[in-house]
DNA sequence: CGTATTAGATACGTCATCGTAGCCTAGTGA
DNA sequence: TCACTAGGCTACGATGACGTATCTAATACG
């Protein structure tokens, strides 16, 4: 009657979906408490639950798991635009940037993985061309154009650094304010107070 | 005649000041190339050409020697703002940012910080406490508040929000492009198309 | 000139991660 | 039901950083 190999407990063995999905879970978590110069298959492997051997045998970096479970989770929504309601796509197209920020899960490992990407230009480039969206990001400026297609904004108005200033500001804010969201109207603040007279709009 | 310990070469032995900017010097370059949590004690005496010893006989962390290193360089000037030219003054306030975001050294070891200190709250407030200024940056802040109380803008659109535009806009600029510095008239750009609209001044 | 400081060199045991190898076993599906 | 696949376990030598101890040598200073 040697138990001779821990037999009880795990009895069930996860395998394809599930396994890939805790990898992918614990990954995230992983990079966002240690950061990415952190990030080992040992401590994946713990957190998962899994095996190292089991994450070589399918990748050959900490780094490739990470960008393959941000290429699975990272949202790929198309904001929409109305017709109608200029300030409330604005506010609404800033919003999604506070969704991002505010996921428990992907805001901080966002965060710690821009990081690195600031200091190391192939983690940039490889994020924008295997995680973000070939159509990219950009929330606020399909807004804007939009409404300068209908004619409600001077359409010179609408570029490169007038569609930034949404996306900055609310960067800027969690770069001064590490773990925290922007208070709430933090968003119209940005719309009435910048934005709007920026592109010559009167409320 | 064997010569028994390297003899040669090494004549001079580096003390107080001038080994210590060579430390400082050291690490900044190292926590640039490396990153934050790639930097070690090891790492700093081989790039300074000095022991490891001599490291763990004044400091007890590498991140320690990096504040140190930080409060040292850290760019102190009181940007002043003349009487007349708010639109000059606010180009070179941010022209400020892209000053520190050019000095080859400390630019790189800036973004490896604040990098990390977006992770690491204790880290942000540290850097804060110990090597931001009292007075603290917002260079911005300081010339619109100055021509607000000359009365050339409204008051009521200096605020927090306002204030933070241009530094934002910079910030974003070298996380969306790393490595690079934004083209020349940028700020100039910001100022016409973003900050003095949004202050109700016209050119 | 001689002594007290301060740097530099070397070595050590410890620890965590690396990447790989070898073997065992639960689940799958023909 | 049985063979095969994919996952799990353990162990390994290698590397590199850790923090400390010990000794030697250069420089400052009285």
């Amino acid at each position: 009657m040697n138990d001779h190999k821990r037999p009880a407990a795990k009895t069930t063995r996860r395998r394809g979906r599930e396994l890939l999905d805790a990898i992918h879970q614990a990954v995230l978590l992983e990079v966002a408490e240690t950061g990415l110069p952190g990030l080992t298959m040992e401590g994946i492997a713990r957190r998962a639950e899994t095996a190292k051997t089991s994450l070589y045998r399918r990748w050959t970096s900490p780094e490739d798991i990470l960008i393959e479970a941000l290429r699975e989770r990272y949202p790929r929504e198309n904001p929409t635009a109305g017709a109608v309601d200029l300030r409330g796509d604005l506010v609404a197209a800033i919003g999604l940037m506070r969704e991002l920020m505010g996921d428990r899960i992907l805001g901080p490992a966002m965060l710690a993985v821009n990081s690195e990407a600031m200091v190391r230009p192939e983690l940039h480039r490889r994020m924008w061309t295997e995680v973000y969206d070939p159509q990219g990001e950009r929330f606020t400026w399909r807004v804007m154009e939009h409404y300068a297609a209908l004619g409600h904004i001077d359409p010179a108005k609408v570029n490169d650094l007038t569609a930034d200033i949404g996306e900055s500001l609310m960067l800027k804010y969690a770069v001064d304010h590490p773990g925290e969201l922007p208070p709430k109207g933090y968003e119209e603040r940005i719309v009435d107070e910048v934005l709007l007279p920026v592109l010559g709009v009167r409320p």
